[in-house]
DNA sequence: TCCACCGCACTGAAAATTCAGTCAAGCCCC
DNA sequence: GGGGCTTGACTGAATTTTCAGTGCGGTGGA
């Protein structure tokens, strides 16, 4: 909302859940954001910056949301501090399970997240970016893994997080893309929860 | 390799696993076949038709290469038969990690795979024919797991099915976005094996 | 003779990118 | 305290590039 820039790396955000990555057209952009396509160039060079910008932006934002951890605040786009309440491994649940939610924020940002990812298979430039909000979110997983299971070691968790963030990326994107309910993906990705504390 | 079609079709598999399906230029992919452009039109009429024809060869020859039940051949580009020799766990084991594999083959499949499925996020024509063949490959899968576990129940297998082909599709386009090393997916999913078959 | 095919020049439209210039704030100097 | 000057944000209208798709003359083999 506040600076021009940003109001246009949201647009862009929101076109690209529209239309994903390839989708994207600068004039529908620049319509979105209610500025000139002349305006973007200003900013950011050329189409390839502007996607560099944006995606940096979707990651840093998103972060995956984990934005719960100890230390207070993080970014403008603040989400909710998780509700921290019951015992870890309902925190656990409510990490993974915001991922898969019908509000339009949620879509909007698995979906923009979902096509980073999948860019990123033909663009190594945006690797190095992925693999570190991709790190943080299992980490921050890992943790919680270990406040709900202290009696495991701390590679048992580590591999724990990456295997439930990885579920929940591939349950995404099959929401996402018409192969499974959110009900039923939601359902799956508490088991799998269960199934990693062995809760049987 | 026989006629020009699947020549065409097969060439459109390497194009889409190189430069992902946006990124197909009928030029680039008359090139890589060998053909003038003109022959792509002579036999798929245009752009539109020659992806829908390719990605139904991507996910048939796919069909997640779960060629192995009981029924014999399948297509021509017929997968080795699974090895079908230790006990259920380990077929399951690999059939799960043929999709992580650095070879040119697994790696343009899943390559096209996962383009498959992120392009169907904003595309609802092909959510029918990927939901088919996930549909497919869940069941397979399942059928391992009752073998495996004899004692689960067939809601738990499926559950559990659903959950590692999702996994597998995760991981995989982990590996292929640079954000999991090969070793480190295979060795996640050998242990979500485990996990899901609870022998720890 | 017909079919499968090549080669290639060409069209038309959709996009990306550039350009020339406006407008408003700030600043410096008299 | 107001006139020149600079600078950054911004626009509308080109210009250029990139592609999909077409048309057509030609070739070789069954």
């Amino acid at each position: 909302m506040s600076d021009r820039r940003t109001g246009i790396l949201e647009a862009a955000t929101r076109v690209i859940a529209r239309r994903g990555i390839r989708g994207l057209r600068m004039g529908e952009l620049a319509a979105e954001a209610g500025v000139s396509t002349a305006l973007i160039y200003y900013h950011f060079t050329d189409r390839a910056g502007t996607l560099r910008r944006t995606l940096e932006f979707i990651s840093d934002r998103a972060d995956h949301y984990t934005a719960d951890h100890c230390t207070a605040d993080h970014n403008s786009a603040g989400r909710q501090p998780a509700t921290r309440a019951a015992d870890p491994r309902t925190d656990l649940e409510q990490i993974l399970l915001r991922e898969l939610q019908d509000t339009a924020e949620v879509r909007e940002n698995s979906t923009a997240w979902g096509e980073l990812r999948a860019t990123a298979v033909f663009e190594p430039d945006l690797r190095e970016e992925l693999a570190r909000s991709t790190h943080t979110w299992v980490h921050d997983v890992a943790e919680l893994l270990a406040r709900a299971d202290p009696a495991g070691t701390a590679p048992a968790h580590a591999a724990a997080a990456e295997r439930l963030t990885a579920l929940t990326e591939g349950l995404s994107v099959r929401w996402l893309s018409g192969s499974l309910s959110l009900d039923h993906a939601r359902r799956l990705l508490r088991g799998a929860v269960d199934t990693e504390l062995a809760r049987r």
